[in-house]
DNA sequence: GTCTATAGCAAGATAGAC
DNA sequence: GTCTATCTTGCTATAGAC
């Protein structure tokens, strides 16, 4: 990719980024993008096929920023539901300032064929790193699950993940609010889930839920 | 309401239907959509104030359908597993001549503050039917939950039921088969849980899960 | 209150020239 | 790669018929 192609990109990128922060993801045209970036509107299109393609922009910043703040705030911990829970308060943060186009850009992500969707090929990249700071949030905490079911927890742990984030696009309180109240309220549950995983009544659950996941996967 | 008034709306709504499946709904114009009501546009944006709106008459069909289906389904059955494992496989039976354009439809439902959102304000009598019928499956199986835990299970059950159906929407595989599969997995799992519910080691998890659920609905 | 016809706007997207 | 011009379509507005 020449200097040129990506300046241009990156100037459509980071104008598109300034107006749905400041009017929302409806009220931003492309030809108010285009105008920002000092570009054509023609121009905006060759880059980006249509409007939903730029908020991959916007999608790409957060997992960074996400990343960038639970790492730190788990460093110390040992404790799986206090590593899960600041993980997941660090999304909510790291999420915050897009809290406006937010629900309406997952709603694109969520449809299917969408390249932004999580479950789209295209996406496996991003996916995979996501799952990867689950396996972190794991192998920093001292739990010792059902060994079966440890392969597939971080899968697991990163469905929850877009749970609370489905959760918190409908979520209207301020700050968020009640998506931190159903973090503080899922993650013991789920680090209790994990602990009784190796209780003899419970390994024929575990051993379901990991049949799922993998009779899925192929 | 006037039978005329029944009969342009039930126009408009078939029309609409029969495009949304023969192009899907990006592919839809108002323009045709009235075109084939023979109706005006302007009659259309009468009875319905958008194009979004067009899909309410789908959505309350689908739901007529699947309690169809699910109730002579589950009769007869009285374990909450085949109860449950009926009533799920109804809906994708019902659900599965929309589904080329049920992914789209669903994304616009998924957005916050669309009143389609099964999470809005709106859709309370919509969704107090859905709860209601998993309230039926409920009742009509021989099993034993904490006591606490059965008064939200009902809901619980329609949670299940949402996250198949977002798994559904983004399932390509023939004839649904893999969503089948995540039924047909799920739903013993679910089963199993209940069951499991009234065990001492479970009874704290099943508080929590209680707690959760009540806190979240204030 | 229900409906037609038509004109027109705003904005997403495209065609074709350079 | 970039532009200008144009098209398409969701949606609105208006004026009037019954």
């Amino acid at each position: 990719m020449t200097t040129a192609r990506r300046s241009t990109r990156d100037a459509i990128v980071g104008a598109a980024l300034e107006l749905f922060r400041e009017r929302g993801f409806d009220g931003t045209t492309m030809r108010a993008v285009a105008d920002r970036a000092g570009v054509s509107v023609g121009n905006a299109y060759y880059y980006f096929s249509s409007k939903d393609e730029l908020v991959q922009g916007f999608y790409d910043q957060l997992v960074a920023e996400h990343r960038a703040l639970a790492l730190p705030a788990m460093a110390g911990h040992t404790d799986l539901g206090e590593r899960l829970g600041a993980t997941l308060h660090a999304w909510i943060t790291a999420a915050e300032p897009y809290r406006e186009f937010a629900g309406r850009f997952f709603a694109v992500a969520a449809q299917p064929g969408n390249p932004l969707s999580p479950f789209s090929p295209d996406a496996g990249p991003a996916r995979a790193a996501a799952v990867e700071l689950y396996q972190e949030v794991l192998a920093g905490s001292r739990v010792d699950p059902d060994p079966e079911l440890a392969r597939e927890l971080p899968e697991l742990l990163w469905l929850q993940h877009l749970g609370i984030v489905l959760f918190w696009v409908h979520d209207r309180s301020p700050h968020a609010a009640r998506t931190r109240l159903l973090v503080d309220r899922t993650v013991p549950i789920v680090a209790r889930l994990v602990r009784l995983s190796r209780l003899p009544v419970l390994r024929p659950l575990g051993r379901q839920v990991v049949d799922l996941v993998r009779a899925l996967r192929e």
